[in-house]
Parts: C-alpha cells; sequence; structure tokens
DNA sequence: ATGGCCCTCATCGAGGGA
C-alpha cells in the first residue's frame, strides 16, 4: 500500500493564486511526492466561479461550497491517486455535505466528503474554514464559539459514523504558546485566548490527534504570516492551519510539514499549505 | 509607533482578514 498525502492551504482567493496551486501540485507530482487531496479555503467566489476546467486538465476533481467575496471552501482530489470505483467528479466524492447540518449558516466555511483512495480503506475528509473571530468581546467572537460549538456537536456524530475522519483547515486557533512567535505580546488575543483554545482542546478531547505535533518539529514552525511588516522575512507568525486525525488515521500517520516554499513566491498566500503523509 | 498589506466590489473607499 503506497502512503498518501493530504494537506490544506487558505489560498485567500483561488481567482488569484490558481497558478501557484498548479505550480504547486506539479512541483510535488515531479517530486515524487504527490499531493493526494488538498483542501483549500477562502477561494472567495462562488462554485459557478471555481476553476473546475483547468484543475481537471491538470488531473484534479474539485468538491466546492462557494460564496461570494468571502470564505467558500473546497477539497481537491489526484485522479490517480483514486481507487477504480471513483472514476468520475461525482463518485470520487461520496456522501458530501455542504456546511454544517446543524448549524444555520449563510458563511460557506465547510465541505466534507469519503474519499476511496486506491488501496486503502475510504478517508472521509473534512475542508474547514473557521471564523476569524476579529477579536475577544465582539460579535464576531460570539459567532466564532458558536460555531465551534455546533461543529463539535456535528462532529461527534460524524465521528460515530466513521472512524476514519480528518479534520483539514484553517482552525484561526493557535493551540498553545509554541505556536506563536511572541506569545507574550499575545496573551489574550483573538487566535490565542483561552476561549479558543479551550474549543480546540475540546476537538482533541473527543478523540482527535494534532498530526504536526505527533513528530518532532523546529521550534517557531508557522503556518501563517502577516503580509506587512516583513513578517515572513522576520518568521513573526502563529501556527493557525491544522490537520487533525482519528485514532484510525493518527496510527497511519508517517510525517506533517509545514511547506513554506509557495509563502516566498511572488505575490503569495499569507497561509502556507501543511501537508500530513499516511502511510 | 495599534500602522504597515492584500483581496473584493452594483469599486476608486471601505470591509474583512489574523
Amino acid at each position: 500500500m503506497s502512503s498518501i498525502r493530504i494537506a490544506t492551504w487558505n489560498v485567500n482567493s483561488i481567482k488569484v493564486r490558481l497558478p501557484h496551486l498548479l505550480q504547486w501540485l506539479a512541483a510535488h507530482d515531479s517530486n515524487k511526492t504527490p499531493i493526494d487531496a488538498v483542501c483549500l479555503q477562502e477561494l472567495k467566489l462562488t462554485e459557478d466561479k471555481f476553476p473546475f476546467a483547468e484543475l481537471e486538465a491538470a488531473g484534479y476533481y474539485a468538491l466546492v461550497a462557494g460564496q461570494k467575496t468571502y470564505n467558500g471552501v473546497a477539497i481537491i482530489l489526484r485522479k490517480a491517486s483514486l481507487a477504480a470505483i471513483a472514476q468520475d467528479a461525482q463518485t470520487a466524492f461520496l456522501s458530501p455535505v455542504k456546511n454544517n447540518p446543524k448549524f444555520a449558516d449563510e458563511q460557506q466555511r465547510l465541505v466534507t466528503a469519503t474519499v476511496a483512495f486506491s488501496g486503502r480503506a475510504p478517508i472521509r475528509l473534512i475542508s474547514a474554514y473557521f471564523p476569524n473571530g476579529q477579536a475577544p468581546g465582539t460579535e464576531k467572537f460570539a459567532y466564532k464559539l458558536d460555531w465551534l460549538a455546533s461543529l463539535h456537536d456535528w462532529l461527534s456524530e460524524e465521528m460515530e459514523e466513521h472512524s476514519r475522519i480528518a479534520l483539514l483547515g484553517d482552525y484561526n486557533i493557535a493551540p498553545s504558546d509554541e505556536d506563536v512567535h511572541d506569545p507574550k505580546a499575545w496573551v489574550g488575543q483573538n487566535l490565542v485566548s483561552p476561549e479558543e483554545r479551550d474549543a480546540f482542546a475540546g476537538l482533541i478531547e473527543m478523540g482527535f490527534y494534532d498530526s504536526y505535533r505527533l513528530f518532532e518539529q523546529q521550534s517557531k514552525s508557522f503556518s501563517w504570516w502577516d503580509y506587512r511588516m516583513m513578517a515572513f522575512r522576520r518568521n513573526a507568525g502563529v501556527r493557525i492551519d491544522h490537520i487533525l486525525l482519528s485514532e484510525a488515521l493518527k496510527n497511519e500517520c508517517t510525517a506533517s510539514v509545514i511547506d513554506k516554499t509557495p509563502r516566498g513566491w511572488e505575490q503569495p498566500s499569507d497561509h502556507a499549505p501543511v501537508i500530513t503523509t499516511l502511510g
């Protein structure tokens, strides 16, 4: 059984970043480290404007929950990695779900499907764009906490149905101080507040594992850097993009890395992709 | 130094991001 790589990347506009996505996928392909699935966030367009044709031509299927201007998420699958039963864009994405059925929401922040990769038991993949929250005490922060609580409820049902489940996305939560470049300056702020970290801990308590922390990692490892203040050059970032795995998938996990390469390209997303390997 | 940058739009200033 060959290994597979599942990834998450907040592209900050798929329209602007499609060339980077294609370049990144092609680079991993030619490096013999193909990306078998990548969950995207912040598409910033409706489904009818999504570049399905360009991705299909490059060898990938897409499942999209789109929205104008804001949010929008997708799951991208490498056709060559799929089992024989997954012959087309329909059968590639089994039991698809858009958004959280338990949370009425205009904002498109979740898309889910079960995927049959070649020679491997099916995997339930969730692409998630957690609310930013703006700042503790604001209405948007209250929405974030409500959204998180409902996600927890829905996920506990999903976990009862699916033992092989992965939650990939931009969580907008830095789970601990080692995920923040300057923890003292960030105390109590958005992304690191106790309420947000409690919600993240709630996901861990329900049986998810932070795949990145299953392995020895360099200190000061981040996935987002502000466009301003030369933050990337100074490595003044935070780790807010995560791939959480259920126990069954954790037991297959052999690596997890943050790929900083595309963050250094011309006109980059402010997020770097995270890649987790299942052996 | 509480700003800076980037993306979007019944755009050219404002909201949102984190």
